[in-house]
DNA sequence: CAGACATATACCCGTCAAGGAATACGAGTC
DNA sequence: GACTCGTATTCCTTGACGGGTATATGTCTG
C-alpha cells in the first residue's frame, strides 16, 4: 500500500531532486526552495508528499524545519528490485554499456555489494 | 529514453504488475490482459508506455506479440539508488557523518536518532 | 479474397496531480 | 501584544493520465 505512495512520490523529478539534495545533508525548506527553483508552497507540498511516503522526516529548529532523508523506504525499493537483480547478474557483459550511459553520478568508490 | 520515462512508467501499479508478470516469463498480450484484469486496449497502452521506457521488448509470433522484460532499465534503477545504499548498509556510520555535516551551520544539534 | 483472430490506435471522459497566489499558522523578538 | 520570519495550507486553474468503447491494422486460414 505505502508501496504505491513510495513510487508515486519518487515519480516526480522535483521530488527526486529533493531526495538527492537531502542525501548530501539535511536542509531547511528555504534551502530546498532555492535549490530546485520552485515556489515555496509548491516545495512544501512536495515535501509533504515525501513525508507521507516516509522518505523524509522533519526536525523543528526554531522557525525552521530541517528535512532529512529516511533511508528505510529507499531500502524497500532496493528490496523491490531484488528479484530482478538476477536478470543482469547473468548477462552483465551485454549490460555494461547501458548502465554506463544511464548512471548519472557515481560518487562512491567500489561499493561493498551484497 | 530519460530516466523520467522509467520512473513514471513504474509509478503505475498495473505496469509494475505487468513487469512482475514478465519477470516470470515472456507472455503474449492476451495473457497479460487476463492476468491484470484490464481491458485489452488499456493493457496495450500500458505496454506501450513500458516499451517506450525500454522496460519491455516485443517479439512477433504469428498474430501474437510476445512481450519480454528488458533488464537494462531496472539495472539503471539499481544504479540510481547506488548512492543511497550506504545509508542503510552502514546505517549508523553514514547517519553519523550526515548529521556531522549538518553542523556546518552556526548551530550544532545533538545527534538525536529518532 | 473473405473471415476470424490478436493487437494497436483514436477518441472521449472523469479524475487527479502540479503549479501559482493568497492566506493562515507558529515561533522567535522587542 | 505587535511585528517579523519561515513554513504549511487553501483555493483555483490547467494539463496529463488512466479507463472504456469503437475502430483500424496486420496476420493467419480456408
Amino acid at each position: 500500500m505505502s508501496d504505491a505512495a513510495l513510487w508515486s512520490a519518487l515519480a516526480d523529478p522535483h521530488r527526486r531532486a529533493i531526495v538527492a539534495l537531502l542525501l548530501e545533508r539535511p536542509r531547511p525548506v528555504g534551502e530546498i526552495v532555492e535549490a530546485c527553483g520552485l515556489s515555496q508552497p509548491s516545495t512544501s507540498k512536495h515535501l509533504k508528499v515525501l513525508r507521507e511516503a516516509g522518505l523524509v522526516r522533519v526536525r523543528q529548529d526554531a522557525q525552521r524545519r530541517v528535512y532529512a532523508l529516511d533511508p528505510a523506504p529507499i531500502a524497500a525499493l532496493d528490496a523491490w528490485l531484488e528479484p530482478y537483480r538476477s536478470l543482469w547478474s547473468s548477462s552483465l557483459d551485454a549490460l555494461g554499456r547501458r548502465l554506463d550511459a544511464t548512471s548519472d553520478d557515481t560518487r562512491h568508490p567500489p561499493p561493498a555489494k551484497d
